[in-house]
DNA sequence: TACTTCTTCGTACACCGTACAGAATTAGTG
DNA sequence: CACTAATTCTGTACGGTGTACGAAGAAGTA
């Protein structure tokens, strides 16, 4: 017996056929829409995070009682899953340049930017990457942006996934500091100083000379500078050169190593 | 007023210094320790996911009352915090072979097999990235992978960063799939025949010429070989072909610095 | 023995998602 | 018009969560 098909689907592409959208229905009106419902819970998990989005937090921010919000969305996971699509919608896709590096580069940013201004998009890719119309409409635009490379239909998919996969790490791992320093009260500096006894009184016997240089340097030049951006620079460079290299042919190959045991557990 | 250290900083270093571990404390002793609590909160996360684990559950499993868990742990946050570094530390790190290449890709190989064993590792990333010791020790064999190269302090960070962060990605998607088709009950391809004639039906007006095919040939391809390992193969390849040129100081389209044996395929 | 300190545990609170039933409102039908 | 059926809105309730708090008991110290 084959499944249903799924309900929530419509209601992602609810705006694909508004011809007979609302074909006259009996009860009363519905007092919002379901893009207001979704944009105040969008503007609520830009302010305050994913988990501070309840049902009972939206419908009260939106004069509803809480369980009036289950006659526009069937459940917090169908919701979470219209705003990703929604959120995805509101930045227009830039019109892709001809040379290549700028290209993909602008695929890269262009995901960077959306997981700043909307963090939780990183927390909400847990849920099943359904296929709604931005969604939908954005991975065309990426593998348009890669297009041409000379790439197969597989690797053109692969690259794409490596350029966003790339920028949501890069966007992670900023959120993942605000959300520690926001919720310890204390700055990245604060609670090293505070902390740096302890560590080093823990530490001691065990040596990390690599480790110790390298994460002083990075501490320095990320409270220095500030920037994150540089980050991105440096690994999306690595990959796009690596890429272009492979698209050109030029880039050495070498066989892959024997699938089993290449460490021990 | 400076602020106080974290307590659970202790906790995540507490075979450190074994040697006056235990001071003679007065009340009765625990029935368990402090490892056995962890390993069977990441016995439980590793078979039921992440959000399964409540302490409730975690307390009933371990034959204890839900409120004695917080004798061993402060929190559920902590818990996690140490599930993170025990689990980390379950796997020895291998020797690092002497190519370059090799050491790349061990890294990034080590890392997706952590986080295929422990899914959770993932979304426990939320949580602040404490230094424990042995996420400590594997940042230390991480950036011995990495140096020698020739790269700068801050450069060898993001490298290890942009390895494992690809590693963690490619993981993270095979997951989604299999959280998807867990909790929703049919597999992918039952998802896509039950749901594509309403999709082509939402989808009419819209044309996606790119990614209807490549959607084909990735869907094909996946569900035929079922290996991400391939996924996994591409990106790593381009991201150390990209970091290589970078080190050897030539720009994407110059010769690689004649290593002694690579064979060209 | 008495005191102190620690572990264990039951209860309780605030919050969560949401199932369910009833009241109010509107459109179609006679 | 009245009547019915469908739909929205709402309050209540259930089972779940993390954990604060206090009581009870055990083990060490004086």
């Amino acid at each position: 017996m084959p499944h249903d098909p799924d309900p929530s689907l419509r209601l992602l592409w609810r705006h694909a056929a508004p011809e007979q959208e609302r074909p006259r229905r009996r009860g009363p009106k519905q007092r919002l829409t379901v893009d207001e419902v979704v944009d105040a819970a969008i503007e609520l998990a830009d302010a305050e995070g994913l988990d501070a989005l309840s049902m009972r937090g939206l419908a009260g921010r939106l004069g509803l009682a809480a369980m009036t919000l289950y006659t526009y969305v069937p459940s917090r996971k169908d919701l979470i899953v219209l705003m990703v699509d929604q959120a995805l919608g509101r930045t227009a896709l830039p019109e892709l340049p001809d040379e290549p590096r700028r290209r993909l580069e602008l695929v890269a940013r262009v995901e960077y930017d959306d997981c700043r201004a909307h963090p939780w998009l990183l927390d909400a890719a847990g849920v099943r990457p359904w296929l709604g119309p931005n969604a939908a409409d954005r991975y065309e635009w990426q593998l348009t942006a890669v297009d041409g490379l000379g790439l197969g239909d597989l690797e053109t998919d692969q690259t794409v996934a490596l350029l966003v996969g790339f920028a949501g790490n890069i966007a992670r791992a900023e959120q993942r500091v605000r959300h520690a320093e926001h919720e310890s009260g204390m700055t990245e500096r604060e609670w090293w100083e505070a902390n740096a006894g302890t560590l080093g009184e823990l530490m001691a016997g065990r040596s990390y000379p690599l480790a110790g240089r390298v994460g002083q340097a990075v501490g320095e030049a990320y409270q220095a500078a500030g920037d994150p951006a540089r980050e991105l620079e440096f690994g999306l460079a690595r990959i796009i050169d690596g890429v272009l290299a492979h698209a050109a042919g030029t880039a050495p190959r070498h066989e892959p190593p024997a699938p089993e045991s290449y460490h021990q557990r």
